[in-house]
DNA sequence: GTAATTAGTATACTTTAGTATATTACTAAT
DNA sequence: ATTAGTAATATACTAAAGTATACTAATTAC
């Protein structure tokens, strides 16, 4: 069954596509993630760089979204071993093809 | 300005994509939201009647994100001066044109 | 007269999310 | 020697979200 047919199927029951919906959600819950992605969004970025671009995130929660971006393969993370330390964030393939669900929230907001 | 060109606009602009984002997320954060629109797809239904569909939401928390997205013009609220009192809800044709960002994220999670 | 149904509300509580502030260890410049 | 920058972590706290349980008033069915 190809992911077309799949997602067909999903959309005829109720539970199957709420259980579906959370997986997106779990996502961009909270109040960072997207400011987060949206960041990246515009190019890799480094912790220090993001904490600046992204208005008064505090570092513990910077660091909190990033590793869950990570583990939920959103987001990866590359170390470079300069002194001091680098650290490169950007989004991975699966949070490339995020922003179409990013999009057209926004364009659902705008309407 | 038509709106095609308006969010070609704001996609350039990363503060504006993100305040457009958050109005959008507004509309389904929280743990209850997507499942009482996901209900509501598939047709209007009474108060006891999402409590029942809803696996194990509370009328206190029903009430609550209900109140939230009638507000945010998600959802219709209906009464019937019946005894006892029927009270209807649905989703409006801003709550129905949602459906179509719930559907990208069901079929981001599935590929 | 008692239970069940309707659509909720009230109160108290727990859990999760987020904030504030300080600290780590390393280095380079002043 | 002090300050600044790197990428975070630790601790303690507040605020927001969600849960649990009991309750309302009106009516119908048993």
């Amino acid at each position: 069954m190809d992911t077309e047919t799949q997602i067909e199927e999903i959309k005829k029951c109720s539970v199957q596509y709420i259980l579906a919906l959370n997986d997106a959600l779990n996502v961009i819950n909270g109040k960072w993630k997207t400011p987060i992605i949206g960041s990246l969004l515009f190019g890799k970025k480094r912790f220090k760089e993001l904490e600046r671009n992204i208005d008064k995130i505090s570092p513990r929660m910077l660091s909190k979204e990033l590793k869950d971006l990570e583990v939920n393969g959103i987001v990866k993370r590359t170390v470079y071993d300069t002194t001091p330390v680098t650290v490169e964030y950007e989004l991975t393939e699966s949070g490339k093809t995020f922003q179409c669900v990013l999009d057209i929230m926004v364009k659902w907001a705008v309407e």
